[in-house]
DNA sequence: AATTATTTGTCCGTATGTATC
DNA sequence: CGATACATACGGACAAATAAT
């Protein structure tokens, strides 16, 4: 798998791709490092730029976290727990906000689940780290 | 509102913080230009790679998309239907791989709804089109 | 239908700060 | 202490995509 310049899609994107596959594939375990920034751009005869906008995207999908001078590594995720869904309620999906990022102390890339219920009290999970339920009849 | 170069919280972030009110209180609409990557430089006086850092941390929360040469815009979200979780069902919240994003057509920074029913089966929704329901007893 | 203007994508160089080994 | 590696931030330059004309 190599980089193509000419190709449509941003050689970040590509970079982003090629790295997730790897994580996705298991080929890079939890833990593992995916290579500092210098190496990744030596090896894939790409820029600074580009390399750092791939990181950057791969944060935002949760799939790394990067640290001085570790350098980037693939997360490690929480284990869920089973929350139950009651009845009336409600729920949607999105991205937290970064105020709310910092006071959730969540990674990046980490979406929040947003249930409310039939009084219409808000509660919001952090998203990697619930399963929500609906219990069997 | 200005930004300090002095201040701890980096220029970008204090950046994405600025549009991301503007956004949120509704002075830049859905559909609105959040203005090019030079001019945002020059009105806050600051470099072109912390306007792009910021640029991107809000294309990660979702709050804006970008393309050539129309620039960064707040992103237009679609409106959410309802979903009802059937009995048994669970619910997990996470980012899209690309593969995933690009098949269903996602933007940048929206969470997929990982459904999973009483028999195994795994629905995919997009995060910012649907709203599950558990209804009432 | 072809050209131009605009804007982002990408490269590179430089510099300072900070955290860890 | 020095070496490493990223975070932040400035600067310049050219390429590529596409909306506007």
């Amino acid at each position: 798998m190599t980089i193509d310049p000419y190709s449509h899609t941003p050689v970040y994107v590509q970079l982003a791709d090629l790295i997730r596959e790897r994580i996705e594939s298991g080929q890079l375990p939890p833990g593992a490092s995916v290579g500092s920034e210098m190496s990744l751009s030596q090896e894939h005869g790409i820029g600074r730029d580009a390399v750092r906008m791939a990181i950057a995207l791969l944060r935002s999908e949760g799939l790394v976290t990067t640290s001085r001078p570790l350098g980037t590594r693939v997360r490690e995720t929480p284990p869920r727990r089973k929350v139950e869904l009651a009845p009336g309620a409600s729920v949607v999906a999105r991205m937290p906000s970064g105020k709310e990022r910092r006071s959730l102390q969540l990674d990046e890339g980490v979406p929040v689940l947003e249930v409310r219920d039939a009084e219409g009290n808000v509660e919001v999970f952090a998203g990697d780290e619930v399963e929500l339920i609906r219990p069997p009849a």
